[in-house]
DNA sequence: TCAAAAGTGTTCACCGTACACCCATGG
DNA sequence: CCATGGGTGTACGGTGAACACTTTTGA
């Protein structure tokens, strides 16, 4: 057969990463500094280009594997970006994707490899492009998505806190929430574990560890179980 | 400067539109009958292919021009889809866009040229490529967004009762709502105008005429407004 | 006078939100 | 024994949902 699109133009394709963290104070995102042209030495999200055999995501969970050694991590697509000069050399269109890894877990010396750095969110440098729209974009997609649906677990270590999850959530939605309702709220959900192990990282006490389910919370985000925290 | 992309794959890079219309009875999507090669006599979405000095919404707009003879319609970008065999001629990577238009607008001789058919929601043929997929997502987003904010006065004429506006949120929303609920609802919103005119296509008595009041609306859009429906 | 759609309020249950004190422990 | 963070319950107001009858007028 013929092909019948010999006459259209050619693109390069890309994909670039918000790769969110949290700290256990604050909101982080993951950013490297470029040991390439154009723009060497400028910050920029991590990316790369879509190759031959590829599907987008795979191309994100790629590069995020080459930065921070992970696998199999939660990636979302955020949106096409595609101004004919983003990039200065030549016209590449970005699909963006954001990403929630917990802080603790990601190769560090890959991370110093790839000259990257953790930046609070609120607070980060001039990026290169259109990367700096690409992060606001990411910030307020999770900002509306955790008010849906409790993706922040993703950002914490397996086991956490009541008070952890609580202040991650204050942090992502940047506002005082009430700890007593909060913890309602969460234990309404019926997506927690309550493990008989507590942390004494933060208080003499200990505070009781917890797993959230991940069969539980899949089988109700499939049913279209409606979560609103 | 010379171009450090140059081994990078390039790819074809195109548009899907999804095209909303409500009947006033019904939910419809426009679909299109390929008079060309891959799948020719299949159904399909409206598509082409991305320019040279396009971004991806110029294209979906081109596209839709082509096909209808509006402008400036509302647009929304859904997904970029890019499974490697989507299509069996090539490799084609495909934003898709939704949109919502007044059925009673658009260019018949436009549609008639093009072969295209307005098919009910939830009863439209099989279609090429991942098409399938792409409208089931762009119902799935429409739903939800209508279930946020009021987008759905696209749909409708200029003017519009009440009744067509009650109608359309529960074809959209594929369930009964309230009559009496819903007005409160919308009449709290404060973004309807009620006009002194009545319609009496559908009833001896008639019925009042609103539009929206498009500066208000947009104001509390911008200003964060959630409108919930 | 009747058929057919337009238009209009109230009540109740539940949910979101505000709010403050005791507990356990290590130092 | 005290300082620090952990853990817990209740009351109120507002919002969402259920519910039915009267009005208008052309045929």
């Amino acid at each position: 057969m013929i092909s019948s699109y010999e006459n259209e133009d050619k693109f390069l394709n890309a994909v670039d990463c918000i790769i969110f963290g949290f700290d256990g104070k604050n909101l982080k995102i993951l950013l490297i500094k470029r040991d390439f042209e154009p723009e060497k030495g400028q910050w920029s999200l991590m990316g790369g280009f879509l190759r031959n055999n590829e599907i987008f995501s795979d191309a994100a969970a790629r590069v995020l594997n080459k930065l921070t050694g992970l696998h199999d991590v939660y990636l979302e697509q955020l949106f096409a970006f595609s101004k004919v000069n983003r990039d200065p050399v030549e016209r590449i269109l970005s699909v963006a994707y954001y990403t929630l890894i917990d802080i603790n877990t990601h190769n560090k010396e890959l991370i110093q490899k790839n000259s990257a750095k953790w930046f609070n969110v609120g607070n980060f440098p001039e990026l290169i492009f259109d990367h700096n729209i690409m992060v606001e974009r990411a910030i307020k997609r999770l900002r509306r998505k955790t008010s849906i649906e409790p993706i922040g677990f993703k950002l914490l270590p397996r086991k956490f806190t009541m008070l952890q999850l609580h202040n991650l959530h204050e942090t992502i939605l940047n506002k005082k929430i009430d700890k007593r309702n909060f913890i309602a709220k969460i234990n309404s959900l019926n997506i927690l574990i309550k493990l008989h192990e507590k942390s004494f990282e933060s208080s003499k006490k200990g505070s009781f560890l917890y797993m959230y389910d991940k069969e539980e919370y899949e089988e109700k985000l499939s049913n279209g179980f409606t979560f609103k925290l």
